[in-house]
DNA sequence: GTCTATAGCTCGATAGAC
DNA sequence: GTCTATCGAGCTATAGAC
């Protein structure tokens, strides 16, 4: 079925926003709010600093914009994975390994949570689309500890969102301080060969913080 | 014993350094190295701008000796810990109490560190300093592993330097997510009942990552 | 205190679909 | 005529530097 004009101009001006996005996503990113350049995402775009403005307000409308864009790709990666048939134990240690892997083939998306912390998540507050994204990511992870914990895998008593916060840690952690963790110690810590082990190691140590 | 007039001098001078050193950190620690304002901190200290151009050279400068001071006060924290006569279990367990809550005290460290990995870290690659500083680091941890191992307390094979990268993972994000995270979950993760348990599940996790 | 570059931001206008 | 997407030029404040 043939589009209308409108909905053809309408595509086009989606497209329009998304590109915007898309460059902006990547500036923030690299240079953080205020060292980002709206003259420089204008440019790499192909469309003009006008239409910046013209959509998202300012450049901190912008940021909010990008951030609940990077939240919303991550979370959609995550919602993919379906662990309800698969056996609690072999269920957790896909949902750390997914969780590696996708930090760290993400790292737009962590740069963009460091840069949001540094600024003390003030926009992150801003945005009730974030916060119910979010919501379903530890419903996720409870069903599994839950069912580990009524066969017998898991010990009892702790809280899913700590649960969570630890998985996050060890994960985000790889990401965010390679650079300074590289330099300091001399090593690449970002190798195939370091990150193959660290993975396991992560992996290893969640299974062990819940052995009984 | 009196001082001649010239160290009357070159105390001063020392003193408007240090000043300058640290209502920068405040500054970048707080806005990042492009957020942070020359003029407001020439404005906070007791000097003037020009001074700040006469001893940093430019606002780069004054950031890499910031981050730089940054580090050598953390890591002299880190000193003070004798635990040479300390049984390994129980030394680990302070070890990491202690890169708990010294962490958790020194946020303007954690922001300086996540600021610069934003920077990929290439202020800190400049620095031989800071590399030599935290060479030490690892050296005590490893002296405790051993005495662990050599004691049947904790498995083998496990190098010192993931030991601390899991240590600095868990202790590190504790403060640098805490905004978003908090956030996101509705939760305040920085209140004292939950940095209480948050402190006993890292050592416990640790002490499991290297139970036998 | 002063200089200069540049940052974020806005205005006026237009082309084309209805 | 109206509305929407678009553009180029230019304004104003302020940053770093000396």
């Amino acid at each position: 079925m043939a589009k209308t004009a409108k909905e053809m101009r309408r595509n086009d001006a989606e497209r329009t926003r998304e590109d915007i996005l898309d460059i902006a996503t990547e500036e923030f990113a690299e240079f953080g709010l205020s060292g980002a350049r709206v003259d420089q995402i204008a440019e790499k775009t192909r469309t003009s600093k006008r239409m910046i403005y013209y959509y998202f307000g300012d450049k901190e409308g912008l940021y909010l914009h990008c951030l609940e864009e990077a939240y919303r790709v991550v979370r959609s990666g995550e919602g993919k994975l379906s662990l309800d048939h698969v056996e609690p134990v072999e269920a957790l240690r896909q949902l750390v390994e997914f969780t590696f892997d996708h930090h760290a083939s993400h790292e737009d998306f962590i740069r963009m949570v460091m840069i949001e912390n540094i600024h003390h998540g003030e926009y992150l507050k801003k945005s009730k689309t974030i916060r119910e994204l979010n919501r379903t990511a530890i419903a996720n992870l409870e069903d599994v500890y839950n069912r580990g914990v009524a066969a017998g895998a898991f010990r009892s008593g702790v809280q899913p969102i700590d649960l969570h916060w630890h998985i996050s840690a060890l994960c985000f952690f790889n990401i965010s301080n390679r650079s300074t963790f590289s330099s300091i110690f001399d090593v690449d810590v970002g190798s195939d060969t370091a990150q193959a082990v660290r993975r396991q190691q992560v992996v290893d140590m969640i299974m062990r913080f819940l052995s009984v």
